[in-house]
RNA sequence: GGUCCGUUCAUCUAAGGGUUAGGAUUCAAGAUUUUCAUUCUUGCCAUAGGGGUUCGAAUCCCCUACGGACUACCA
């Protein structure tokens, strides 16, 4: 088998699209797990929809996902320049070549002509197609006479550059996730390779340079399939049959709710990202969330979408991309789509984030208190973290769980005050305070053993001490073990806050 | 409309003709926790429908239904 090499390709249309990010990551473990190249190309052939700082983004995004490249835009390598608006010069030399050998035929045709010619066969219910039952009567090289095909030429006449399909054959595609799939070429029309602007279209360019930087493997969404007859083709009219690359169409990502593909204004609509890092529309100034700047971990990301759409085939679900290159294979990427389960991405990086050190988190936290205008010993934020870190999905939600470890609780729980602060609590809040006030040495055990001899003294079930406790030092009934948050807290800061919820 | 691709719990999926159809997430219950969460245990929940082939079908074939992609001088 030749040198594994792929790629990834996008356009620089916008921002990243997740169900993108999880080709690019099968593309990169498929790369890994056979030692082979991995390249990123820019598919910049369309001007018209070019948005600026696309581009950066993806090469961002990719960095933060740790999705490496070999070659590409933004790094080099043997086959570049990598963007397509770069290599703009060599595509016309193929075109040519398809024409001089019959494959391709120059096409004068307006779009005001062909948008006719569609109403005219839509008002028929019918549709057009320029293909080899149409081709005949519109105007191109195959129905001009040869002189006035010269004369346009010359003269400047807008023209494209379109494929020849033969007539009735079977176009057979191999694909290594859909196994055989063979479409008649009368049902494919004749695609224009060359447009007007002097640039080619997708499928001539993308032909091309997956030919000429030696694409072993295709690797690509599922929207990419009917057109994969055209690129076979291509491949046979260039005579670059036998290095053709393989293809697999992986299925696509789907709308959580309901059907369709994953859009972008699914994000918003029901809460997630949609694209790897937040993104603000140049032109609109529309903010999109991003995974990163949501709080997810990239490790998280990645294995999430590793698994959408591709297993292993074994129970575990936690991967980090070393066992993901280790177990990657194209044939158990599942045929059909998948939705995006947001409860799942949730669960997904609670697990990373509890697996990470609390001092990590603590650095990630600490960034949190900062913002809030707080400060703290690193110590103390480490040890916070602890307590609270499998509490949560994300760092951000830590906060929730342990702003009262830095300030006091501004409100209490009404719910819970109704409930649990009785008649007598405040004799025992004012009891539990003078014993707390007690203590010279203000460790967990110490206060643990105080406060249960007060209870056996009076006869107080627990509940009755430590609940409107936790409430006074807390705000609520949530958070870690009680003797642990009042011996953080410190003697001082713990009588303080009983005097606080007293004299509310 | 046409072409192509697809269809196992709510969701991601396993089971490459023979299993009580397995796991994970979600949800629910119980245990633990003096709180909340974690954790543990348990439970609920699926082969789209109909025909074949076969001793035997989630698995192979056909039809139907449903879903999706594509159908631009966009990628």
């Amino acid at each position: 088998m030749n040198k594994v090499r792929v790629r990834f390709a996008p356009s620089p249309t916008g921002p990243l699209h997740i169900g993108g990010v999880r080709t690019a990551l099968y593309n990169y473990l498929f790369a890994r797990k056979h030692g082979g190249d991995m390249i990123l190309r820019i598919e910049d052939t369309d001007q018209t929809r070019f948005v600026p700082g696309a581009e950066a983004y993806i090469i961002e995004a990719f960095a933060w996902l740790g999705i490496k490249f070999d070659e590409g835009v933004h790094i080099g390598g043997p086959c570049a320049p990598y963007r397509q608006s770069d290599r703009k010069p060599m595509y016309r030399e193929y075109a040519d070549r398809l024409i001089a050998d019959g494959w391709a035929y120059y096409a004068f045709d307006t779009p005001e002509d062909l948008d006719a010619k569609r109403k005219e066969y839509e008002a028929e219910k019918k549709t057009f197609q320029y293909d080899a039952s149409t081709r005949g009567m519109m105007c191109n090289s195959l129905t001009l006479p040869d002189m006035e095909v010269q004369q346009r030429l010359n003269g400047g006449t807008p023209y494209v550059i379109r494929f020849k399909f033969p007539a009735n054959t079977e176009i057979r595609v191999d694909d290594l996730i859909r196994g055989e799939v063979t479409v008649n070429s009368d049902l494919l029309d004749d695609k224009v390779l060359f447009k007007s602007d002097g640039m080619p279209t997708y499928h001539l360019a993308n032909i091309v340079d997956d030919h000429t930087m030696e694409i072993s493997h295709v690797i690509r969404g599922e929207e990419w399939l009917p057109s994969a007859p055209l690129h076979v083709m291509l491949y046979k009219a260039f005579g670059w049959e036998s290095t053709m690359p393989q293809f697999a169409h992986l299925p696509l990502l789907l709308k959580p709710d309901g059907n369709g593909k994953l859009s972008k204004r699914d994000g918003d609509r029901l809460g997630f990202p949609v694209f790897p890092l937040q993104w603000a529309d140049p032109a609109t100034k529309e903010v999109s969330s991003g995974y990163r700047e949501s709080g997810y971990f990239p490790e998280a990301v990645v294995n999430m979408l590793a698994l959408l759409g591709w297993n292993p085939g074994i129970d575990q679900e936690l991967f980090n991309i070393d066992e993901l290159v280790e177990l990657f294979s194209l044939d158990r990427i599942s045929k059909s789509g998948a939705k995006f389960d947001l409860k799942k991405a949730h669960w997904f990086n609670h697990e990373y984030l509890i697996a990470k050190s609390d001092e990590e988190l603590a650095k990630l936290f600490a960034e949190i208190l900062q913002e809030k205008g707080l400060s703290a010993d690193f110590g103390y934020i480490i040890e916070v973290c602890g307590l609270v870190k499998d509490r949560v999905n994300f760092v951000s939600e830590m906060w929730g769980q342990a702003s009262f470890f830095f300030v006091a609780p501004q409100s209490y729980d009404e719910e819970v005050m109704k409930k649990r602060w009785k008649e007598n609590t405040p004799d025992i809040m004012r009891d539990v305070k003078s014993i707390l006030n007690g203590l010279t040495d203000f460790s967990e055990q110490n206060i643990h053993d105080a406060l249960h001899a007060y209870s056996e003294e009076k006869g107080l079930g627990l509940g009755q001490i430590m609940i409107p406790l936790r409430i006074a030092l807390v705000g609520g009934t949530y958070g870690p073990d009680l003797q642990v948050i009042a011996h953080m807290l410190g003697k001082n800061e713990v009588l303080n806050r009983i005097d606080k919820i007293l004299t509310k």
